[in-house]
DNA sequence: GGTTATTGTTATGATCGATAGCAATTAAAT
DNA sequence: ATTTAATTGCTATCGATCATAACAATAACC
């Protein structure tokens, strides 16, 4: 046998890393989820925020940028771009805040984007048994949301 | 009680989306590595560039970029960023590609690098049971190496 | 009432990854 | 062996994303 073979087979060294597995696992979800909506016309970004507004009408652009982490300064834009599109509508609840909702075309956008939400899952899920499913998103979760 | 509250707790629609956990705690978890790292003046991929590069001595920028999702046009100014530091060396196994090893300062930085992520995950993991941890990894890394 | 905090917004900068193209070299094809 | 194809390292550049700073207007606080 060769004392030094000249083409060993590499070898990973982040493999056993948690950090490194979660942000390829991340990266490969984002990028399939990703390509589903962009076909819808939408962005990532677009589309937490067309969800987060559908969970909850009347909610304002601040509130949107804390709960999924997005700078107040880059909503502004964000949802501009949605109302000129005409899937969301912004209605005064202040003098200086605007309550966000869908509109019809937000509505069936909304629809489409459960399905491919869906279909990412399905895909990307087939590797994990079903009933382990929802502790893998429990655990994962944990590593983030330390408080609640 | 009120028919409609009007301070609701805002809920967040994500919240069982396994893509969007994954995203959240490799966030999570990257800003604390990051930062880490951040003090011996590295940055992320340099950090896995170095540990790729300790586990296979004479790999080529190519194989690394390959395996560790860098594509190899920024493979260039990286090596290059970290041979100015005396961190790596570069020897022509080809006429055209080099085979990279660590210096002894790599060396050194290396053994840094080790703690940092040990620091890292210990510090991330805390809410998983020990002996769930090898498991949650096997998972993760499910999703995005479908194949072997 | 007066101070402090928050909202929406614009402008701007830093960072990062992706793409395209190039010359040189190696591998493959016939 | 000679042509063809693929790979390597590299530069330049584009775009998306995210962060910071500042501002006027408004709301909340004491």
């Amino acid at each position: 046998m060769p004392a030094t073979p000249k083409k060993r087979k590499l070898q990973n060294p982040l493999e056993a890393n948690l950090g490194y597995q979660l942000r390829r696992a991340a990266t490969h979800m984002q990028a399939d989820l990703s390509h589903r909506i962009g076909e819808l016309g939408l962005t990532m970004v677009e589309m937490s925020t067309l969800l987060v507004i559908e969970a909850n009408p009347g909610v304002t652009q601040s509130d949107i940028g804390r709960m999924i982490a997005i700078k107040r300064a880059n909503m502004a834009p964000l949802t501009a771009g949605l109302a000129a599109r005409n899937l969301v509508v912004a209605t005064p609840v202040d003098k200086r805040s605007n309550g966000l909702s869908l509109t019809s075309d937000g509505l069936a956008i909304v629809a489409q984007l459960h399905q491919c939400v869906a279909q990412n899952e399905a895909v990307l899920f087939t590797q994990i048994p079903e009933d382990q499913r929802g502790a893998v998103i429990a655990t994962v979760r944990k590593i983030w949301a330390l408080e609640s």
